[in-house]
DNA sequence: TAGTATTGCACAATCGATTGTGCAAAATAA
DNA sequence: TTATTTTGCACAATCGATTGTGCAATACTA
């Protein structure tokens, strides 16, 4: 069913319909008892018109292109839930794509999503690349959850100094003075924040900064496992542990597991980036909570600005420090 | 940048540069050195025609509405991930619903699809209502994870039966004979599917059915928990626990906790919905694991089928059981 | 060389909506 | 009653691609 046979069963011009349909009819002086007949057929027949001819017409798609690394972590499809509510509020969808981590595809996909005409990106970056993002810069973007020194783009993300500088502010009140780091890709902007909080935190308190317990140079469960290894090597033993990130953080617990050192009882853990499963491990781990939901709505807020034309300003949510059992209290000596 | 204005620089008809661009120049006949410029000027220019545009023409979107009931859920989320690389391998995209398990968020998120004029949609439905979906029915549709008794449209899942069965066959061969089962939502194609393999395993085996072992009544923690402190009461206590979703099993972990009473030594657990940090509980879970990238490609593969306008078969894909150490063996008196 | 076949490309309609503008008919004013 | 204003709606162009068809120019045949 189109406008046109629409109007042609009402016996009116498919104009009268679509100002009918898109509310224009005073605009235009469609009389009332016209604009009514019309409106009467539409929900009559359940027409809805065709978004794609008007997508053309209007040089608009109500789209927004959402690009993230990977769906399947917890992290981003809470992202992901957030923004496809808070889009659909607002009456657009969104095209989904996920790069797996690569930046090719994470190319590929603006490639298509421009072909497509998406009104907007919302991108969480691969590595440390943005000269792919440069070349569509005639759609407003933004980035979620990382961004870049050069800061063209403006983005929405947690708060990583003052998550980690929570997390070990905590671990140094709780009398830990030997606090290794096991961090992520150096160099991205979420790790370098996250290790200049956790080096504030101990300077702050005077505690003397060993560069060589920060270990570790990515994101994943192997570099957790082996970074933890050679942590338990050490003489003297650290009496911490803080994991940039849930995946470290399991690595860890795997290491400690096999070299039988108890958690929190021979050394304590705490984790970036909760988990809905934290609480279930044993011991439930004490982690730095990301505020998802907040992240998604607000990347929504400012791509919504950026669409109306207004420049808008860049912004660091704070986390949570979400306190379990991973973390011993030890006497100061 | 549009295919009229390439056409004018290069001194040519958009014709040509349009066949030429859909790779078509053989059968219109452009000449090989035509071709070849219109080709260099594409290339130099990174030009790529609108899709609103093609789409508006050919009557096609290339792409495919997927809707579901909660992306932050982990068997969703993977099975996007599957159904987004899928799909994209064969050029097409995904505009993404998330229904929060809202049947009438449901009935929108299709109309809006529509209007939007999908090639095809992949529904894994909310409840038992198919009726809204029947009004689609220009439109090839694929259910996921649940379908209808009615079977009016093709679906992919797991073989929920085999499932229960393998997973209750085990603890019967690890001695437990009085084994309780939590259940999902009753009514509904999976949980039927679980129920049923769950009684069929135990009457194969001989051992009494008795129908008051099958408690709870939604896929819920809170179900888990509650259902399971009554379990707990009854005498005799029973030795093994079939929970029937991953939730389930949290809810079980945690009244068991309350409870002092120990898994495995005190009482089994098996949950269905494998969950990437069940082996990190203490105890690792033992689980029945849903072939969820099978079931994505599995999915797109029929809505293809469809697509080209084959007939197709629903189809059930057989699950894997994960043993941990959540069981125990226990001898047979 | 005239006649036919082939090659190479352009014209213009089409997809389904939106919208500036124009033109009757009705209403009001003079 | 005539002139002017207002009301109510339709015509036709437009968005950017695709495609059936037509028509020169060139190649081939007799």
């Amino acid at each position: 069913m189109t406008i046109k046979e629409l109007a042609t069963e009402l016996n009116m011009s498919t104009t009268t319909v679509s100002r009918v349909l898109t509310g224009q009819e005073k605009k235009y002086r469609i009389s009332d008892k016209t604009a009514q007949i019309v409106r009467d057929k539409i929900d009559a027949l359940g027409f809805a018109p065709n978004q794609i001819a008007r997508n053309l017409r209007l040089q608009k798609t109500n789209t927004i292109g959402l690009v993230i690394p990977d769906i399947s972590n917890q992290f981003f499809a809470n992202l992901a839930r957030a923004i496809e509510e808070e889009l659909r509020k607002r009456g657009k969808m969104v095209l989904l794509c996920d790069t797996k981590d690569s930046t090719s595809l994470e190319e590929q996909s603006l490639e298509l999503l421009m072909a497509r005409k998406v009104d907007g990106l919302l991108v969480a970056p691969v590595g440390n690349h943005w000269e792919h993002l440069s070349k569509h810069a005639n759609v407003p973007i933004v980035l979620i959850d990382r961004h870049f020194e050069e800061d063209r783009f403006p983005y929405v993300s947690t708060d990583n100094y003052d998550g980690a500088y929570q997390a070990t502010n905590y671990l140094i009140a709780q009398g830990h003075r030997n606090i290794a780091c096991i961090q992520g890709i150096p160099g991205t902007s979420a790790n370098h924040g996250r290790v200049s909080g956790f080096k504030a935190a101990l300077k702050e308190n005077q505690l003397i900064m060993d560069d060589s317990l920060i270990v570790g140079d990515d994101y994943s469960v192997e570099n957790g496992y082996t970074s933890t290894q050679s942590l338990l090597q050490r003489e003297p033993r650290p009496t911490a542990i803080f994991a940039m990130n849930n995946q470290i953080a399991i690595g860890v617990l795997k290491a400690t597991g096999e070299s039988h050192v108890q958690v929190p009882e021979d050394i304590s853990l705490v984790s970036f980036d909760e988990q809905t499963y934290f609480e279930l491990l044993s011991p439930p781990l004490t982690s730095v909570k990301q505020p998802m939901m907040e992240i998604g709505k607000k990347s929504v807020d400012l791509l919504f600005q950026r669409l109306e034309g207004k420049e808008v300003q860049s912004c660091e949510l704070k986390p949570e420090l979400i306190l379990r059992s991973s973390v011993k209290s030890i006497p100061v000596l």
